[in-house]
DNA sequence: CTTATCTTTGACAATATTTGTCAAAATAAA
DNA sequence: TTTATTTTGACAAATATTGTCAAAGATAAG
């Protein structure tokens, strides 16, 4: 159940490449892909999607753990997180519902 | 499954009181609680929780509303969203443990 | 120990998003 | 018609996000 950030450290360092080789990759200062590595910053989507590029991943696998992060962010020091969450996912199915058929 | 929207129209107009009444209460422009009331805008905690006042409801009932609003919507139009709040599911409770046990 | 490379930190700027006011237009009720 | 209520949209203020840059801190190599 790893963070984006964790993912990505860990495909990095497996390649034993610097954070500035990866950070021009995605266009950004290394000191930002440092941030989101250690998860003091968020990536963008767009970050997501050249990420899932340059590692060769499934890009809805990558946007299935940024997207989850940010959810978890999103009630982080929440007494009531884990509830919302719940209900969060019903509300969700039936916006589903409500698009497609 | 009403969103905080939903809910607190429905509350006002039970009691049959004009926006402005509860805006004034909220401490704000009768156009955002409109605004609230319809979806168009986001009520802050802040507003939640007057608004629980206001109407005599339990402040965790609707501030787990409010919360699963923010979760739905931030995966809002997103194919992955279901798939996401699962992760993000699992990644709450393991916070939660981090956190007390 | 010194030098070179890599990573982390923090101050700051630019941009985007959120939250609000206000006034006018639209709607509904008297 | 009037009067009250609600909705809309343009705009401003406040806040949050995303980024650069330069310096400080680690790590590894010579």
């Amino acid at each position: 159940m790893d963070s984006l950030g964790e993912r990505i450290r860990k495909l990095r360092e497996g390649k034993e490449l610097p954070l500035r080789t990866v950070a021009t990759y995605l266009g950004i200062d290394q000191a930002i892909l440092s941030k989101i590595e250690r998860g003091q910053r968020r990536a963008t989507r767009e970050h997501v999607v050249k990420l899932a590029m340059f590692f060769s991943l499934k890009e809805s696998d990558l946007l299935v753990t940024w997207l989850s992060d940010k959810l978890a962010y999103e009630v982080r020091d929440e007494d009531l997180a884990l509830e919302a969450m719940k209900v969060a996912e019903e509300k969700v199915k039936y916006q589903t519902r409500k698009n497609n058929g």
